[in-house]
DNA sequence: TGTGAAACTGGCCGGGTGGTCAGGACAGGG
DNA sequence: CCCTGTCCTGACCACCCGGCCAGTTTCACA
């Protein structure tokens, strides 16, 4: 045992590609100090690559709408993100609207799931 | 160029905790078929630990309340879950008050935000 | 020069939301 | 038996929200 200083750190992985996933494991195998994680094991850190994105891109949101969306996440009121960004509550409601519109929600609450769900925000 | 079969995978870090970073950056620095990705590089895999995940289990709610939440999410208003739930339009009310304050939120919408985040719901 | 998109502002209004009172029913534990 | 917790319902009210109408400026592009 000795000085043991590195107690080998251990990865998950959590890859779709299968190649990828055995060329990593294979490259990680046998490295001194580091370890893949069996079945079930607690891992300090996961290797992730879920390329699979069927993500048709961000949708097309302004700089503006992005930021209300944001403070929207926070659970701002309008005038809570007009006085934040410095506009008139009307000006924050026209671009909620455009968020309704576009993420194609029903209420600033649908608008934020939606939001989260295809990562156009984190929460 | 030829048949370069092995371009070098390149991997991101997520890491919190910054000796752990250091270490792993250490390990897999001079690793051939092996790259850490530079600042906003585009990254085959990303390597993940976000440890101080102070979550002291999941927020004791009600079944009931768990109902309404998922709800919520979905963007329902308050008709539409008394709707749902077969219950009246102020028995819903009254669950969401009584989320908003064991999630220490100030509205509906930032209710479900604070649920995602940790991971009572899943959006 | 015109044309369009983006960003911004105003008023108006119906309906939704959140907070606060009040109460009743029903189960489990002291 | 009383108390606690959960679930349910009712009403009231100030405020917020989303949609509608209208207008302005700026800036890029044809």
């Amino acid at each position: 045992m000795s000085e043991n200083k590195t107690p080998e750190i251990v990865l998950a992985l959590e890859i779709d590609d299968p190649a990828l996933a055995d060329c990593l494991a294979a490259l990680l195998g046998n490295i001194a100090g580091l370890r893949l994680a069996g079945p079930g094991e607690q891992a300090a850190a996961t290797i992730v690559a879920r390329e699979p994105r069927s993500m048709p891109e961000d949708i097309a949101l302004t700089q503006r709408e992005l930021d209300v969306l944001a403070l929207m996440a926070e659970g701002a009121s309008n005038k809570m993100i007009a006085r934040r960004l410095g506009i008139s509550v009307h000006t924050v409601k026209f671009h909620v609207g455009s968020l309704l519109d576009k993420l194609d929600a029903t209420g600033r609450t649908d608008a934020v799931a939606h939001a989260a769900r295809r990562g156009v925000i984190e929460l």
